[in-house]
DNA sequence: CTCAATTAGGTGAACGTTCACAATTGCAGA
DNA sequence: TCTGCAATTGTGAACGTTCACCTAATTGAG
């Protein structure tokens, strides 16, 4: 194939408009100390002509590449793809991290990484030295990864941790899973039960303490014991599963269950259902994630509506922001929190009478 | 923040293994007559040093970018994911080709373009001109839209178009949708019905019709009648309940009814429940995609899979593949085809006595 | 043994942009 | 009128890699 070349360039711009390729650039860059007429003129040649920066050499040049790198989780990202258990979670993060970089005119390079991987630094290294982006959106459980935070903070790196406090540099960005789970918990005190049951998610995730945090606290606070309700799961199906048999199969049996996210509240109605327990009216049940899949289900499950896609779109935001500002200060910065709010379908009723 | 700099260059390196640039680039790009000592001991500094090739170097000094360009519909991405039905294509599409690009040291880059657009040439070149990538994956709608595939012909971009025939340039990969619908209508047939209805999806996706034809051909072969039997969606919710409700009103009602996407599919289970009609005792049904949703729905659907993962993970090989070589002689290439499956659920049953 | 062909490696320019700094212009104040 | 400073524009080098071309050494056929 022809060695294929940019076909308009600076040079042919700064022909057209009859300036120097720097005053090009300065209009490019919406940069200060450009008269008026001589932007107009030079914006007027970059239209004609089609023009359009590559970011190649932009990069090159030792500005902006104008690219963000999003890191996610190999394993389990994979393991819900091949399982065909849905990942909505990535489509969500996905899209509104695109939708504010393609805003901003930057791309969203979306990458796997295991976070249990000894050569887990090399990677990152070898992606950031490749690519070269402007920052770096993290997601459990590498926000919880202290390797990582360190590599990017002593590379200079924007990065916002997605689902992490701010203790070790980075911008933290939070939804606000203690105050999630404290929703559904005093929505089932709210209707009547007691002996609420709530499924954890994987210990690695910081997340999944907060979400017991939030049960426990409004248990405590409106005098109901915990003793024999929490089990831990790791989010996927069978985990659930098991977990629902365990809590359904106690003799004091909760009359309303949390779990974590959507397959375990899937499994805990399909357990629910091949006991005979009917949900609602034997088994209240909320969930966590809301991805599409609980609408369909039968009944529809009442679930906690994280806002996924607005945290990555505001991660960008902050990331582009940080560019330039050299934090040396090293303070840590106050999360941002984003908090959830309750889709209540027909998962949730009074408990019958003992 | 201070201007970062590559770490480690092409340089280093060289120095390093004490000798010239050229022949580390020779290395790096495994090219012949390098001596084997020779390639070991400059392998032997890259590892050591750590060091990773500049990919916006690599684009400027003409080689590749290593970026491939994956193009989405705008509307219908973001529709679905702002009503949180599930964007599931999309999931599976980027990882099946996201794995594989990272297979190859390449990255996949997402991005949404409207196809109802008058500026969809410039937006498109100017994503071109701003990335250069080495490659373009269409999917449909925009698989089908002349004025991209003509755009990408005359820029001499590999392009592959996912869902499409080969008229018209580039790589055609179709995920084989005739076959699909025969599949899922022989299936019913077997299983002894005879008036068995269709909802079709979007005109302005050719696979639409190819489905609609795979229907009508078995039905033709096997003697049944179609009148009344093909009502037209947009692979909407809302427009798989007004075809059901449609084809369920009739005085000659189907016994069972294929819709051509599990959102419209979940429409009709929906709609057959509220006209008190059991699924599958009543009427069966059979869905396309089988995203997670039709496997929590009530009955559980069956549902015939089409490998879209497997699909652009092909896409990609081959794009990368047919960078390098021209293509002058412009002969319309073999498509692809990739072919479905059934996955049987609880959704099909014989139809009842009249 | 000679000469052409092949193989292995090096050299300088080029890619498209921005950086650092220099040069010019315009204008206020003395 | 002159001085000084800010605003505006231009110039050459640099970024990290590959391309095109060149040189030297080696091979092999006659």
């Amino acid at each position: 194939m022809a060695r294929r070349r940019q076909a308009i360039t600076i040079r042919h711009v700064a022909a057209d408009a009859g300036v120097s390729l720097q005053t090009v650039s300065r209009v490019i860059n919406n940069e200060a100390n450009v008269r008026p007429e001589m932007k107009d003129r030079v914006q007027a040649s970059i239209d004609r002509l089609g023009y359009v920066p590559s970011i190649a050499a932009q990069r090159m040049s030792g500005s902006r590449s104008y690219l963000i790198l999003a890191l996610n989780d190999r394993e389990r990202t994979i393991a819900d793809w091949q399982a065909r258990q849905g990942t909505d979670w990535v489509d969500q993060m996905l899209l509104g991290g695109m939708l504010k970089c393609a805003e901003q005119g930057y791309r969203l390079i979306f990458e796997l990484v295991d976070t249990h991987n000894d050569h887990i630094e090399r990677e990152l290294l070898a992606a950031i030295a490749a690519l070269q982006p402007d920052g770096v959106i993290l997601t459990p459980p590498h926000s919880d990864n202290p390797l990582i935070v360190r590599l990017l903070d002593a590379q200079k790196i924007p990065f916002a941790r997605i689902g992490s406090l701010g203790v070790g540099g980075g911008i933290p960005l939070i939804m606000d899973d203690t105050g999630a789970a404290r929703l559904a918990t005093e929505r089932l005190i709210a209707v009547g039960h007691r002996r609420i049951g709530f499924i954890a998610g994987s210990r690695e995730y910081e997340l999944s303490g907060w979400r017991v945090e939030g049960w426990r606290a409004v248990m405590d606070e409106a005098g109901f014991a915990t003793d024999n309700l929490l089990e831990h799961g790791d989010f996927s199906y069978a985990s659930g599963e098991r977990a629902a048999r365990v809590l359904l199969g106690r003799a004091e049996r909760p009359t309303a269950i949390i779990a974590s996210n959507d397959q375990m509240s899937l499994a805990v109605l399909q357990t629910a259902r091949s006991m005979n327990l009917r949900v609602p009216q034997d088994l209240s049940l909320i969930s966590f994630d809301n991805t599409p899949m609980v609408r369909f289900a039968q009944p529809p499950l009442t679930a906690v509506d994280q806002p996924v896609a607005q945290t990555t779109s505001r991660a960008v935001e902050l990331i582009i922001d940080a560019h330039g500002k050299d934090r040396t200060d090293h303070a840590p910065l106050d999360p941002v929190v984003v908090s959830a709010t309750l889709v209540e379908r027909d998962s949730v009723a009074a408990p019958g009478q003992p």
